[in-house]
DNA sequence: ATGATTGATGTAAAGGTTTACACAAACAGA
DNA sequence: TCTGTTTGTGTAAACCTTTACATCAATCAT
């Protein structure tokens, strides 16, 4: 009862009166039929409303156009707004979109490989940060399906990667601080594991290098980019009274845990301190004071991304191995000139 | 280059030492095998790295167990977290899913709908609001696929809807105020076209009414749903000099606009008026003061629309046509009893 | 006039499954 | 012993394309 009985490429060559095989080329390849023929196949398409099945199409081709996205957590704001750019250009180029929400969880990463594997998927974009379980593996096909990694850069691997230029943004972030008189900046975030975090670590350096600011270590706690983290490294701070005039922290969500802290203490934001962050998610602007931040292109790493991944898999030969894009700087209320008090 | 050539069931038939009708039926009907039978087949597969083909499987079976997501906005935080749920259920049941930005385009919808005429989704998953277009249309399929809508019901239509309750948690909303001792209540965000605006109008009136409270025309405000609408019907209320003691606004974004405004003006917030949201978007907590709202339970909207579909797609019998789910009260700070100064 | 080339089309194979139907063996009931 | 049923397996068709190869007519070069 599902179908009627959709028409077939049989039915509109008996309507046009020629081959199964001249409608085909009628269709993918225009140019190799005749003018008249090709006029009169369009007609029977158009009467039969045909759509050409894309299994048996993709069982004739070894190719699906499809593309499957893998990401821990697809309700993340900031991936989604990558996912818009993803998804943008692969339509563009007539390839579909499809999603597998991981949870870091390693059977379900292993589950969604059956989508390559079985031939549903030509090409993989990873926001994972590292190869999907099971493909290394004893089982597991050797071949590898064209890849592309997506702000998280896959470690020990030389996989095409996409993303935010980190250190660049944080360097740029710096030294906005810097230019608004700071000396004493803080560093929230400092991760012996996360990659992420040490360029974002290694631009603050670099800013205050350049700038000729002594760096010193105490003004460099650790985090792991949860707002929580960025609450206790602010109270960290005020127990061992040793305090900065700016936080630099390394992302939204732990500027936010600052932000917290120090109204909590009562401070007067930004007269008192200055709080920056990066990511520009949501509510950096909703926050009080309104948080001056980097902003990530997610639609262009998104489109960037997907560009990569379709010209690796067409076979076009690469630009680059990476795409790094620059953030933005947006200036909000959470930073000021220092000593204004 | 691409695949060395993946095993194919005839290669396990072949170490099996049994037919390829056999190994499939060993795959999909494990009953319907002889015990040893089975345990052969079982081990040239693990020896193979056998995986059916799927997209064979689908041009045979005339099924993909793939669903399509068609929405406005991928990127909407709102849709993201309903995409988890309906991810999760469908990924539970064995279908993957593929999403569609449609940007509210004519031309993007139609061109999705061939991922339903070339059989590669077998459903349709709507947070449109309406048929795709393309749909009613002559060339297209007069048999729709199996669809459910959600968020937004698909006008003059009885498709499947799974979505919030918004008469009842307007009214649980509104009734929270009152509970607080007002009686002064604006409704922000009147329209005359959105449904669900509609809805948590009329659970407000239907609020005021139960409560015996006089509706009083003049603080009801007409609003789009996005923040400068709220600002915009707040200051209105201040020109016409006509004040609530409490704004219950028709969404958060709304709710956003209507705080801006009143803190602009100096008002000491909750002290000196309440305002109430929806939804409870992810800024919700950090807005100063954080807003106290109805929290839409989006996880499970996904999957009981998931539910749904996958119910209709297998040809059970529906339970209901119409899944509404319940509000939950959020309180923040936003919200204060009356006349406290 | 002849052979070679070009252009347009058709024939048939291949892609990897599922499943209706046929068949054989084993078994049950008489 | 015979008939009818059950159980397990195999054969082959069907699902709908794309495309290598063959065919044939028309055009071209010599």
């Amino acid at each position: 009862m599902q179908h009627h009985k959709l028409a077939t490429i049989e039915d509109v060559a008996a309507i046009a009166g020629v081959s199964i095989a001249t409608v085909s080329r009628a269709i993918n390849e225009p140019t190799k039929v005749a003018d008249e023929t090709r006029r009169r196949v369009t007609e029977a398409i158009a009467r039969t409303g045909y759509t050409t099945n894309a299994m048996a199409r993709s069982l004739r081709m070894r190719r699906s156009n499809m593309i499957l996205i893998l990401a821990p957590d697809v309700g993340d704001p900031n991936f989604s707004n990558i996912l818009v750019g993803l998804e943008t250009e692969a339509s563009k180029r007539g390839y579909g979109v499809l999603i597998g929400n991981t949870q870091n969880d390693a059977t379900r990463e292993t589950d969604y490989l059956r989508f390559i594997s079985s031939n549903q998927a030509d090409g993989l974009i990873l926001f994972t940060g590292h190869l999907p379980y099971g493909f290394g593996s004893d089982a597991g096909p050797a071949r590898l399906p064209p890849m592309v990694a997506v702000n998280e850069p896959v470690s020990n691997s030389d996989l095409p990667f996409v993303g935010v230029d980190n250190f660049e943004g944080a360097r740029i972030a710096t030294e906005h601080l810097v230019s608004q008189g700071h000396r004493r900046i803080a560093f929230i975030g400092h991760s012996t594991s996360k990659a992420v975090n040490q360029l974002r670590e290694a631009g603050y350096r670099a800013a205050l290098d350049g700038a000729g600011i002594a760096l010193d270590p105490r003004l460099i706690l650790d985090g792991d980019g949860t707002t929580e983290s960025g609450r206790q490294a602010t109270e960290h701070m005020f127990v061992r009274d040793v305090l900065p005039t700016a936080f630099f922290c390394v992302n939204d969500a732990t500027a936010l845990g600052v932000i917290i802290s120090l109204n909590a203490r009562k401070y007067d934001l930004p007269r008192e301190f200055s709080v920056m962050g990066f990511d520009d998610i949501s509510f950096a602007s909703f926050v009080t004071p309104s948080l001056t931040t980097m902003k990530q292109p997610r639609l262009k790493i998104g489109e960037e991304a997907m560009d990569l991944l379709l010209a690796l898999l067409e076979g076009k030969p690469l630009k680059k191995k990476e795409v790094l894009l620059r953030a933005e700087l947006i200036v909000r209320n959470s930073v000021s000139r220092v000593g204004r008090n």
